[in-house]
DNA sequence: GGTAGACCTGGACGC
DNA sequence: GCGTCCAGGTCTACC
């Protein structure tokens, strides 16, 4: 089937097989992270219906390693048109973080400069926000082959297929319309089925732009730089689901990275890569504490240190496959390995 | 404000 | 193959 082809300049810093595998959602269906050819590829949900997407970089003439900003070469399995492709070159944007400039990741190597000879700095998330809400709501009190097991449920009963039959992560329109016991039995979602729907209610009222439904979500006020980080964490924790951690968690998500979403991994990290001893709760504080310095960039300078040491223990997460190295390994694995 | 226990699933383990 | 135990963050009831 003919498809469309075109081309993203992304900042002049972008890697994608470093910046697109750095962090765990890149591991989440409907994404798969292909590790032969070194390209990306994921159903997007755009205006014409769902479409499998393919993203690699182009490589320079005289080499099979692309450099820092070469153009990202995109290729859909359907023809497509003016609005396909500016709602799919606006996702990839966010998907990327290829708003980013490269000036932003400068800074940030000026404050912690053990990332600076690796030029790691962005992180991958979803394309959209209600995505990134509902995978983190995924990732709360289970080991992440659940995590992986839950999402790739989510997209094969309620996802959208492409013409090639892969499918897309299902709208909030399609699980708010979604019985929770469904939800709870097709996608082993478990007790968190009520709080989906609820979240997906309030994302789908918000996206109608309805201002009567209570709790509607705006997606852009959570998105605009301007809105407070205070307000955008006290908004998230009044959704249902969604605990200190998981808002925490969604701030980075959103490009806010002074608060870190401390949980039981980050208590391992601290007693085995950092030496901390005592109680789970001294242990966050005092990492709350190590990170400090790093102020509107923390979250950036724990995540590649907790990156690193998984690619120490895994290889270089470009290597990893979505369905085995990608779907296995757990935090209580690496507890019981020496560092 | 702090804490205990329930919530649910999949994996590990013992038999 | 079956039963039991455990990990994991949020929510609610209770003090």
């Amino acid at each position: 089937m003919p498809g469309s082809n075109f081309a993203i300049t992304p900042p002049t810093d972008y890697l994608l097989h470093r910046d697109g595998c750095s962090y765990g959602y890149f591991l989440l269906h409907p994404n798969r992270w292909d590790v032969e050819r070194q390209q990306l590829e994921r159903t997007f949900l755009l205006p014409g219906g769902a479409c499998l997407v393919v993203i690699r970089q182009a490589r320079a003439r005289t080499s099979d390693v692309p450099e820092p900003g070469n153009p990202l070469r995109i290729k859909t399995d359907r023809p497509t048109d003016a609005d396909d492709r500016a709602e799919l070159r606006r996702q990839i944007v966010r998907m990327l973080r290829l708003d980013e400039p490269a000036e932003t990741i400068a800074a940030f190597h000026k404050l912690d400069k053990r990332w600076k000879r690796s030029g790691r700095g962005r992180l991958v998330r979803s394309p959209t926000f209600f995505e990134d809400v509902i995978k983190t709501v995924t990732s709360c009190n289970v080991t992440w082959p659940s995590t992986v097991h839950m999402n790739r449920r989510l997209c094969e009963v309620l996802g959208d297929p492409s013409p090639t039959g892969l499918r897309a992560f299902p709208s909030a329109q399609k699980i708010a319309r979604t019985r929770p016991a469904s939800l709870r039995g097709r996608c082993r979602v478990g007790y968190r089925d009520e709080r989906i729907v609820q979240i997906a209610k309030r994302f789908a009222a918000g996206e109608r732009g309805s201002k009567r439904t209570p709790g509607a979500i705006d997606a852009a006020w959570f998105e605009n730089p301007r809105t407070p980080d205070d307000e955008v964490y006290e908004a998230l924790l009044n959704l249902p689901g969604i605990g200190p951690y998981a808002a925490a968690n969604i701030m980075q998500l959103l490009g806010r990275y002074a608060r870190l979403p401390l949980d039981t991994e980050s208590v391992r990290h601290g007693k085995t890569v950092l030496g901390m001893t005592g109680s789970p709760t001294s242990i966050m504080k005092r990492l709350h504490d190590h990170y400090a310095p790093f102020a509107e960039h923390a979250f950036r300078s724990y995540w590649f240190e907790l990156w690193a040491f998984y690619e120490q223990k895994r290889g270089p997460a470009h290597t990893w496959d979505r369905d085995t190295t990608g779907s296995t390994f757990t935090a209580s694995q690496f507890a019981a390995e020496k560092v």
